[in-house]
DNA sequence: CAAAGCTTAGGACAGCTGTCCTAGGATCGA
DNA sequence: TCGATCCTAGGACAGCTGTCCTAAGCTTTG
């Protein structure tokens, strides 16, 4: 492969995640990811044979971002509380967006869970993912046995935010809500 | 009117509120629709000129249902209490629905949001209508300050619990979120 | 009964979709 | 330098989309 190739492949995969995060995944066209790397359609499908293979990338390209983040917690938060914490920032971190587009999974998830597509299950498993990192912070601090369903609670939380935050574009909302989950962790973290 | 139009008209509304729910707002054909009624596509044009007017007759029958709903409960149940309890309980009551295509309100705005649609305001009206009634309920078990902000969070809380539900397909979470919530409900209800 | 209006069917239309093909240009390895 | 491989452009294709038209049937009203 070339040198530019690599890239060009990558600039696709940006742009559609981009779009698909902004627009859908449905409601954007081959021709509009194509127009925003400025190439051609027909160079677009050398390098991906279907539009099912670009939503693929795009997954993946996320889950390793995600990946990436959630070391990099581990690495600056030695406390899983702080980690946590650090996790449900991202609704502040993101606000913009969030009031935008929403969540970035969880509008993906349910568009495809609608479409009842084949890639649903891939897209699941960034939830999967962000659920037993949860998972294993709230072990680290103890609370291996309900674990699994602290993590579940933390995730809808965070995802109940972001949905009514998209729906209201209430920023204020998303630091009130912010702020009593962290009060709630305080319960499970606290020394 | 004919005897028949109007029922042809109620026909297509209901037809469409389920595809849009099901399959989303943008990947339901005008033709699924007729096929659903079981009428021509030149005389689905006669009741509706364009797909946008039919998504606004959908989102007034929802609302139309909804207010019945709200009222009804209000009649049940003296305790206002008992009736956002009965608000939450909706996510046990639709939870097959719900783990299959999530929350119809929730799900519908966010994708009008992404296909940045004329009928967002329209839809966003549906979360309206809850969040004003649950904050009037509120405000009738003595917390008319914190009513808007408690409103709110019961919403969050339902959709995420709706979002997640849909991903994981899992009914014992939902079971333990309702129970969470009514416990959580505990604090500002009891006497 | 007759006329008017409502309802229905079926097809035509341009525009967009994802997919695919061909052919020329760039870059690489020997 | 030369052949092979990769990259790119532009257009063709069938299929579907929402929209619209026309003409025939039906129901209601006078």
């Amino acid at each position: 492969m070339n040198v530019r190739g690599g890239a060009t492949r990558a600039q696709i995969v940006d742009a559609a995640d981009r779009l698909f995060y902004r627009q859908g995944y449905e409601h954007t066209s081959f021709a509009a990811i194509a127009e925003a790397v400025r190439i051609s359609r027909g160079n677009f499908y050398h390098h991906f044979k279907s539009k099912d293979l670009i939503l693929d990338a795009v997954i993946e390209a996320r889950l390793a971002d995600a990946r990436r983040m959630l070391e990099q917690w581990e690495t600056e938060h030695a406390d899983p509380g702080d980690r946590v914490r650090r996790f449900v920032e991202i609704l502040l971190a993101n606000r913009a967006d969030i009031q935008s587009y929403g969540c970035p999974v969880g509008t993906l998830t349910s568009e495809l869970a609608k479409l009842d597509h084949a890639a649903l299950g891939e897209a699941n498993s960034l939830f999967t993912l962000f659920r037993a990192w949860l998972r294993d912070q709230f072990t680290l601090l103890g609370h291996a046995e309900e674990a699994d369903a602290l993590a579940m609670h933390v995730l809808a939380m965070t995802q109940g935010v972001a949905t009514l935050a998209n729906a209201f574009k209430d920023e204020d909302f998303i630091r009130r809500e912010v702020r009593r989950i962290n009060d709630w962790l305080d319960t499970y973290t606290t020394t």
